[in-house]
DNA sequence: ATGTATATTCAT
DNA sequence: ATGAATATACAT
């Protein structure tokens, strides 16, 4: 641990044990599991949300000490962070009163704001009657929906904000503060605002429906350590940089969600809401590979993911849909990177066609947003981020703002996780396309004819491949290869480590303490090898005596006691048996142990790639995956079944073991 | 093979 | 503002 490694919490007093300082309420956090007070300020690593403030388990509780990161929160943050300590410390409550509290949350409204239909009358939550309604949209006086945040530090639903400065109104509506033409013209949604409202609902649906929901949404402290940079690109910072080395084992032109089987550094695929640095580490998790460009894909096969910069000044972002415009058509002779200029027009090739092949087919679209794109008030703040799949329905050229043909796509949401901008609980469901003013004035409009291979499963109430996606084309680079099959083979091993654990654990001689060879069980129910059992009595059986023959042989007979306890088994000695029963599960158990050792060893470059294509069908649905798998053998090997087999077997050979005994009694 | 385009990034 | 390094796709 770099960080000073000493992490006291407070004393009986509310003094710091670290600092000795009795910190103020607001500089308090408690332990979500064990309720002990701690002095934030002291803490190795506090938490950088707000969400993860309300669930955060102290140093002794998580055993988790993560390196501090400064998550500094801004002015509004804190007030929320206050707010929502409050609910969480309010002692004036019962446990009682709580309860009934949370269960007014339960019953609390869904909010939708005006411009959907509403559901109903529902009535305010007691999480709003704590923050004293101060969250509150000032215009629809409801939690608000995709929350802007004015410098003067107030809310409103984006859609409430943006109707009030569509009247040409440029004043705060709630304390008439003017609203600095850029919060007007490029409002931004309050991320903080967002997680805020979505762990509101998180606490709602925890009482609802027991465990905690996990969503697979990230906020930034959910991030892994730095991405790796080669030397080379650490010297002149990130100008003149090599990509790095990339995370994920995803072919280039692997179509769809990154999934948790793709991430053997963390094990958990790129999740909705991920944010990088730039795009050479936004690249580097695969959700966008090309280091410039914003289209990734190819012409004959189609595009897998997009990226919303703001390079091009006719796109128009809703966040669940945008309409995007193609690349090209643009002079960048000479070595510019950057030229805003159109001077001719744009044609449905290369990348404009490879995404249109994807709108053809209905694949799934990676869409990441870049902090440079200033027009949306979806884009982040800062970095790139992971906004989940969407499909692109309709494209069609149009002629641009600056005159030229430009190729024109609507790209709609189709994700199974809710966009970092909603503080939704569910992902997207299938919702009719928006109207486009443009389409009236287009040319060469497409629109896909044939079933979409990515939709929505309305049995599983989920996204999911519908039809195979397309075999990647790409060999994947060596590099990737070897991590792939070290992932895999230490997945195997864990496996095979497991199962050898259980065999010493519940096979074991009692006298060697190796796994069993030739066991024998004792009328008493111990177990040894045959080897060692006879060992144990070697010059003293009672054999040799019987074999004498004549009426004193029982008064000859040794007391012969069992290894492990005091019960007389020279009867048994007599006539040992080996438990054949018992001899099989152990035998069997060892072979398995073998052959995913075999497997890890034996596996060829082409069987890692042959499985990982098939592992790619499911990717963003494991579900899907399952039903769509080859019924190779290979697999199970790879995926092998939890222990449940284990299970059985040692539980028969306790029914055998009974068996022996009762035979030998 | 070699060259060029590309919605980047950083230094000069 | 402008240039250089960089990786991918695609044309030559």
């Amino acid at each position: 641990m770099a960080h000073d490694s000493v992490q006291l919490p407070c004393d009986g007093d509310g003094a710091c044990m670290r600092c000795k300082v009795t910190p103020l309420a607001e500089e308090t956090l408690t332990c979500s599991t064990c309720a002990t007070p701690w002095h934030v300020a002291c803490l190795a690593s506090p938490p950088e949300t707000l969400a993860s403030t309300l669930q955060w388990q102290c140093p002794d509780c998580s055993g988790d000490p993560l390196p501090s990161a400064a998550g500094a929160l801004d002015g509004t943050s804190s007030e929320l962070f206050a707010a929502i300590r409050a609910i969480e410390s309010d002692e004036s409550l019962t446990e009682k009163e709580k309860a009934r509290k949370r269960q007014e949350l339960v019953s609390g409204r869904v909010e939708e704001d005006g411009d959907k239909e509403k559901k109903g009358k529902e009535k305010e939550s007691s999480f709003l009657d704590v923050l004293d309604g101060s969250l509150n949209c000032s215009f629809c006086m409801q939690l608000p929906d995709r929350p802007v945040t004015t410098p003067c530090g107030h809310n409103f639903c984006l859609k409430c904000f943006q109707k009030w400065i569509g009247q040409g109104k440029r004043t705060c509506a709630k304390c008439r503060s003017t609203i600095p033409p850029k919060m007007a013209s490029q409002p931004r949604i309050n991320s903080t605002l967002v997680s805020v409202i979505r762990m509101a609902k998180l606490s709602k649906s925890n009482v609802a429906a027991g465990p905690m929901k996990v969503y697979h949404f990230v906020q930034n402290q959910d991030r892994p350590d730095k991405a790796f940079t080669t030397e080379r690109a650490q010297k002149p910072g990130k100008a003149n940089a090599a990509s790095g080395k990339i995370f994920v084992t995803v072919p280039p032109d692997h179509f769809g969600p990154i999934t948790a089987e793709n991430d053997p550094a963390r094990n958990q695929g790129v999740l909705v809401g991920e944010c990088w640095e730039d795009r050479l580490e936004c690249r580097q998790w695969g959700a966008h590979l090309p280091h410039v460009a914003g289209i990734a894909g190819q012409s004959n096969y189609g595009a897998q993911s997009v990226a919303l910069s703001g390079g091009y000044e006719d796109d128009e972002d809703h966040g669940e849909w945008f309409l995007y415009t193609g690349s090209g058509g643009r002079d960048l002779s000479g070595n510019k990177r950057t030229n805003k200029e159109q001077s001719f027009d744009q044609k449905f090739e290369k990348m404009n066609e490879a995404l249109r092949v994807s709108c053809k087919m209905g694949y799934p679209v990676r869409v990441v947003r870049s902090h440079k794109e200033k027009r949306s008030s979806y884009a982040p703040e800062k970095g790139v981020r992971y906004d989940g799949i969407y499909r692109i329905e309709k494209c069609w050229r149009k002629v641009g703002i600056q005159g030229f043909k430009v190729c024109r796509y609507l790209f709609v949401r189709c994700d199974n996780e809710p966009a970092p901008w909603t503080s939704d609980d569910h992902g997207d469901l299938p919702r009719p396309l928006p109207a486009i003013p443009e389409l009236k004035k287009a040319t060469d409009v497409f629109e896909r004819k044939e079933s979409p291979s990515w939709d929505f499963d309305e049995e599983d109430n989920r996204w999911r491949w519908k039809k195979p996606p397309p075999p990647s084309k790409r060999p994947v680079n060596a590099a990737d290869l070897e991590d792939r099959k070290r992932a895999r083979k230490a997945i195997r091993q864990a496996h095979t480590t497991t199962v050898r654990e259980r065999l010493l654990k519940e096979f074991s001689c009692l006298i060697c303490r190796q796994v069993m060879n030739l066991p024998v069980t004792t009328p008493c129910a111990h177990n040894f090898c045959k080897s060692c059992f006879e060992a144990a009595f070697s010059g003293k059986t009672a054999i040799r005596e019987r074999s004498k023959g004549g009426r004193t042989l029982r008064s000859q007979k040794n007391v012969l006691h069992c290894p492990s306890c005091p019960t007389d088994i020279s009867d048994f000695l007599q006539n040992l048996q080996v438990n054949r029963e018992l001899m099989g599960v152990i035998e069997s158990l060892k072979q398995k142990s073998e052959e995913n050792q075999d497997a890890v060893e034996e596996l060829s470059e082409e069987q890692v790639d042959e499985s990982e294509e098939n592992a790619d069908i499911g990717s963003g649905d494991s579900e899907t995956a399952q039903k769509t798998k080859n019924p190779d053998p290979k697999d199970d090997l790879q995926n092998p079944p939890p222990d449940s087999d284990q299970k059985r077997t040692s539980k028969r050979m306790k029914v055998d073991t009974t068996q022996v005994v009762a035979d030998g009694e």
